[in-house]
RNA sequence: GGGCUCAUAGCUCAGUUGGUUAGAGCGUUGCGUUGACAUCGCAAAGGUCUGAGGUUCAAGUCCUCAUGGGCCCACCA
């Protein structure tokens, strides 16, 4: 007999068995030729990042995958890490140092710098030891952070590389401004979102008779400072004899043509639109295609510049209304309507993107698509769930240059270096501008421009040392593409890890665990990491970095909004760790969460997997409570062949094996909460409420013994992934002093032991068991008084397999005397049930009090006989059917209806007292 | 404008290639507590699977359309 507490203390047991696997190094994994290697990469979270339950689902999905398939005897590394995450990072400590009445250009550069990486050093590792607190099993020793020196090379190296093969290049273009974080966004960083804003029309006269005007409609009119043409369409008859005069604009009176563009979408506005180069980008397309003029109007803050005249200094919102105001005055607004538009916001600080003209580093995406289309067309890699195949393939497929240079100081710094001398004999931006645009090669700002991994001494051209490094830094994704790989100390060029004392970079890793197994994310960030991966992949290890994507949903709350810290309607992990241990917490999100769908949470949800871990408990109590340590030793198969076994312990046997073989289909299809599902139901329902009730009576039996310990078992390692502490908690007290559970091989499916007809007999006594319970129920006898009953078995074959089981009915069912007979009789003052065929039936002569069960009936038949009459006088009453609201009369219609019915049942059990 | 997704019990959701009587958790109702567990057990009530067509021996499941939510992408000023 071995014992357990009488209560599970999910707390304790947690840390302790953590920090044993920890220090037994566990978790490690190694390039192990002769075990197949199993890899996941983990999504880096922010090193800013606080835990939240898109943590907690996400990196539970991953500790299950990587668990299961430690088990399963492979190689399985998971590899941890942080991203330096360059705009999020800056604004936590741009906001920290506010605090102070500073910001970052009051500490210059390297100050600033060095705050940052002094928090980096105090709170970045917050995000993993809430990790840790997760119970995720990472290969601590392996942590990555994107700047690292070694990742930072790696990042160098591929910069580097791209440009000389002609991938990267600077040019001057709009982009998306975030003039709050004063810095370019990729597109994908500036998502649309639908505004309530209003479309201006403004009159602009014409040079020739100022009585004239042409109207243009615009959202944004303060850019039309910055207007340096209107442009019709050539089609459109209203505009074709105004075609190339000129316009005088309003409020900074620069003369402007008017031109005609194929673009112009003659049904919209008033059919001419005014054409702002510097601060849009189909104007700027325009603006090339007809050697238009480039004005900027607003700076970086977004505030108007000296280009605005009057409204210099002016933030763009307030400038757009004294525009409107001073355009009104003149007599040159000649309406206002309201206008859903959809505009660009920083996905950062949410603040409304400026399309900006500024110079930036792209990277030319075409080529880096080709081969990363190919692999998921071809099947190579596979998206969980399918669909999200067609989502990738169609940004793939449209994919546009990306934007890498941003304006900010936490990054890795662009590996460009300009030579001042060379710079200034080089073309002047205007010039640039004009010569480069979409469609054309762009250009490669070769002229004093050095591409290097290193600063270099002088200059190669002019020998000058006047040298100086780009100031801009390179998008945290950048650095991210190249997670799979550059984790591993990809290039391996400097050979040694200066950031991970004791941990040396081995090449063999990587050819080992590369391409990795599964990637595991969210679909928010399909186009950021996920396509740019597998594009950096195939560039740079000439292969995909993983096989299969398997994208989950996104954690809302039960009102289906996305968690977040502003809308206060966040569930803290963590206080779901503390309230109700991880095990609970990690089963229960897995449980409600199917594949692919978003998952609606609410704090009540996780107690399901507290319940669960509790049942677990208090089984493993009982088995334990009544174990016999000698039969831990007994091989099970060996046991089957041997014994001739009861259908009982046949039963549980063949439904842990069907269970765990739908279990490894489930698990290998990433069907998480239905695996989970299925230990759940066959622990609780099947093992709990069935096998252990049946076998309490005679618990000492050595089949029993067995058969109880071997499941239990079995089952603490197949539920392992899901919840790691309370397996191994119970396991060690079941076996003290073996090593964890998290070592011992998966269970193996025994195809032998599964009987499925063995399974459909006992459905059917637990049908017959059922019956008699609920027909106990119906007449009211008292739950302890034992009863007789007789079944009809009508086949021999029937009876054959009642007759074992019948010691469990008289037990499960409170039944002293049970009598099974073949040929049905009917007989006076029974209850009778059919189930399959057969008769349960139960006498109520000296069982229940029949003159006061009749009586009872009788008062309950009456009392609904005179409801009915009552409800039906009132349905019947014109006056009620005329002035009642309808839903009442419904109401009532509806009550009667269920009256009816409750009167017919009351006499069906009344009429067996006959 | 293009695409995705959802609609099943009072609530939140499962339901893998079509196949007997559509499931779970929570909630509701009744009964039950002298040792595994009240974080429990036994039982009950509750569904014309959003609507309309179609394919089929058979449709919650496949097809078409409609209605109503949610999301993503796109340069409509």
């Amino acid at each position: 007999m071995i014992e357990l507490p009488k209560t599970y203390s999910p707390a304790e047991v947690e840390d302790r068995w953590y920090k044993d696997w920890e220090e037994k190094k566990l978790f490690a994994a190694r390039n192990n030729p002769a075990k197949k290697p199993f890899c996941i990469v983990i999504p880096p979270p922010n090193v800013t990042g606080i835990l939240h339950m898109g943590h907690a689902l996400n990196n539970t999905i991953q500790d299950i995958l990587i668990r299961y398939h430690r088990m399963k005897g492979e190689e399985a590394l998971w590899m941890p890490g942080t991203d330096h995450a360059g705009i999020a990072t800056q604004n936590v400590v741009e906001k920290s140092i506010a605090k102070q009445g500073l910001k970052r250009q009051d500490l210059g550069r390297e100050k600033f710098l060095e705050r940052v990486w002094e928090w980096k050093e105090q709170y970045g590792s917050t995000i993993i030891r809430q990790l840790k607190k997760l119970g995720s099993s990472c290969d601590w020793d392996r942590t990555r952070f994107t700047m690292d020196e070694a990742y930072s090379d790696a990042v160098k190296e591929v910069f580097v590389r791209l440009y000389e093969k002609g991938l990267i290049y600077q040019g001057s273009y709009i982009i998306n401004w975030c003039p709050r974080c004063q810095t370019a966004l990729a597109d994908e960083e500036a998502p649309h979102r639908e505004l309530d804003g209003h479309l201006y029309y403004l009159k602009y006269p014409c040079k020739d008779d100022p009585e004239k005007f042409v109207v243009v409609a615009t959202t944004r009119p303060e850019t039309m400072l910055g207007d340096t043409a209107v442009a019709v369409n050539p089609k459109d008859s209203r505009y074709r004899k105004l075609i190339g005069k000129t316009l005088v604009l309003p409020l900074v009176n620069r003369e402007i043509p008017i031109i005609a563009d194929a673009v112009v979408d003659k049904k919209f506005g008033t059919g001419a639109v005014k054409v702002t180069p510097a601060h849009d980008p189909n104007d700027y397309a325009m603006g090339k295609k007809h050697g238009l003029e480039f004005v900027n109007v607003m700076r970086p803050d977004a505030s108007m510049n000296e280009n605005a005249g009057d409204y210099k200094e002016m933030d763009r919102f307030e400038a757009r209304e004294v525009i409107i105001e001073d355009l009104k005055e003149q007599g040159l607004l000649e309406k206002i309507e309201p206008h859903r538009l959809s505009a660009g916001h920083c996905y950062r600080c949410h603040t409304i993107i400026e399309p900006y003209l500024s110079k930036q580093w792209f990277v030319n995406m075409k080529p880096l698509a080709k081969p990363a289309i190919r692999a998921v067309k071809d099947g190579h890699i596979k998206f969980h769930p399918a669909r999200w195949k067609k989502v990738y393939l169609n940004w793939m497929e449209n994919i546009q240059d990306w934007c890498i240079s941003r304006q900010i100081w936490w990054g890795h710094r662009i590996p460009v270096y300009y030579c001042r001398a060379c710079l200034s004999q080089g073309p002047s931006l205007s010039e640039s501008i004009n010569r480069q645009g979409k469609g054309t090669v762009p250009e490669r700002v070769a002229h004093g421009v050095i591409v290097s991994k290193v600063k270099p001494e002088k200059c190669p051209v002019c020998g000058s040392n006047d040298i100086y490094q780009d100031e801009d830094v390179l998008d945290t994704w950048f650095s991210s593409w190249l997670w799979p790989f550059a984790t591993f100390g990809w290039p391996f060029g400097s050979g040694t890890d200066a950031t991970t004392p004791g941990h040396k970079f081995s090449e063999k890793d990587l050819r080992y665990f590369y391409p990795t197994s599964t990637l595991v994310t969210a679909q928010e960030i399909i186009f950021f990491w996920v396509a740019r991966m597998i594009m950096a992949g195939f560039e740079f290890m000439g292969d995909i970095p993983f096989r299969d994507v398997y994208i989950h949903g996104t954690v809302r709350d039960i009102e289906g909004k996305k968690m977040s810290k502003s809308l206060g309607n966040v569930i803290d992990p963590l206080e779901i760790i503390n309230e109700y241990g991880t095990d609970a917490l990690r089963v229960s999100i897995i449980m409600i969460t199917s594949q692919g769908q978003d998952v609606f949470l609410s704090k009540e949800r996780f107690e399901q997997g507290r319940n669960f871990a509790n049942k677990i408990w208090n089984a493993a109590r009982f088995v334990m409570l009544n174990l016999d340590p000698g039969v831990i030793k007994t091989d099970l198969c060996e046991y089957f062949k041997k014994e001739d076994l009861d259908i009982t312990n046949r039963w549980i046997l063949s439904r842990f094996y069907s269970t765990l073989k739908n279990l490894n289909k489930d698990l290998d299809g990433f069907k998480f909460n239905e695996a989970a599902n299925l230990l759940y139901h066959f622990f609780w329902h099947e093992f709990c409420d069935w096998y252990l009730e049946m076998i309490k009576q005679d618990i000492a039996s050595p089949r029993n013994q067995v058969v109880m310990y071997k499941i239990l078992e079995k089952f603490l390692r197949a539920l392992h992934p899901f919840m790691p502490f309370i397996t191994e908690e119970i396991w060690q007290k079941l076996h003290p002093g073996s090593e964890s559970i998290m070592t011992k091989p998966w269970p193996h499916v025994q195809e032998q032991i599964i009987e499925k007809r063995t399974e459909q007999k006992m459905e059917m006594f637990f049908e017959v068991v059922t019956g008699i319970r609920n027909m106990r129920a119906e007449v009211e006898i008292p739950p302890h008084l034992e009863i007789r009953a007789i079944i009809f078995c009508s086949t021999r074959a029937n009876a054959d397999m009642i007759r074992p089981l019948s010691a469990h009915i008289k037990k499960l069912c409170k039944v002293s005397d049970l009598d099974l007979q073949l040929e049905y009789r009917h007989q006076k003052s029974t209850l009778t049930t059919l189930v399959h065929g057969l008769h349960l039936v139960i006498p109520l002569e000296g069982v229940v009090d029949i003159e006061n069960q009749v009586r009872k009936l009788d008062e309950k038949i009456k009392k609904a006989d005179q409801d009915i009459t009552a409800k039906e006088r009132t349905l019947a009453n014109s006056d009620f059917l005329a002035r009642a609201p309808a839903e009442i009369v419904e109401k009532e219609q509806t009550k009667l209806a269920d009256l009816r019915q409750l009167l017919t049942k009351l006499k069906a059990v009344r009429h067996a007292f006959d």
